[in-house]
DNA sequence: ATATTATGGTTCATATGTAGATCATAACTT
DNA sequence: AAGTTATGATCTACATATGAACCATAATAT
């Protein structure tokens, strides 16, 4: 069973997405790997358990570790929990009321948001 | 100017990546998600404004509010800061503090993780 | 009311994150 | 000391997350 798979393009220089993080974001990832990195030795876990228990491969699970800014935020708070590090510094029952409160918070909030006049908001 | 791109190869089934998240990963990404809305809100910004700011487009924003467990981490740490959410509950001075602890933490763990017998850790 | 703007939801092209394999070295055990 | 295992780093193929451009509708302003 073959597939043939032709294809012809005008070559476009690739926009290549060159982000750039604030300080603040790049020292959250770093210590929130520091975090996990130091929860899993402490639990004695080897890299490759920590991964198969995340459904992720070993290769991922050390860009985690080293604070990648560029995974996938669901593998890394699943992996932090794994370890044993708690995001938001709260037990599930009060993340739920947390949930439930910011819901209320968004309900009482405008549905979208208008600008009167052009005023540029820098300050915050 | 142009690519001609060809290539042939047997057709294997995609083994498409379905993870699984814990309820605890979704609900700690749902509440974040919530906060961003909520907080953007609250300033007062428009989703392109935000999206303009960190850099990436209104759709990402989108899937970001929504609490999509597959965007960068990078990404939503940024986007969080950008309408002020703070991550970590602390500021940008005792965060670097943080790391460094984390840091000499670590220092003192060993370097690798050893099982003395094959024991199977599931208690935690 | 009408007009204007923000948001939500598509679709498509492609840049890239991930799995899997391999290898070299470090680190631990006996 | 030798033997064993964990870790770090690389490479390739591929599945997919993202940007961009749409459109339809909701929400606000006048």
């Amino acid at each position: 069973m073959f597939m043939i798979y032709i294809w012809i393009k005008d070559k476009k220089m690739p926009k290549s997405i060159t982000r750039t993080y604030s300080r603040y974001t790049r020292e959250a990832c770093s210590l929130l790997s520091g975090l996990i990195r130091a929860a899993r030795k402490e639990h004695k876990l080897t890299a490759q358990e920590v991964a198969d228990r995340a459904g992720i491969s070993r290769g991922l699970l050390q860009r985690i570790e080293k604070g990648d800014l560029k995974c996938e935020i669901g593998v890394v708070f699943e992996v932090a929990i794994i370890v044993g590090v708690k995001l938001f510094d709260t037990d599930e029952s009060t993340l739920r009321k947390h949930i439930r409160q910011t819901e209320d918070k968004l309900a009482l909030l405008p549905k979208s948001v208008r600008k009167k006049t052009k005023v540029v908001h820098d300050e915050f």
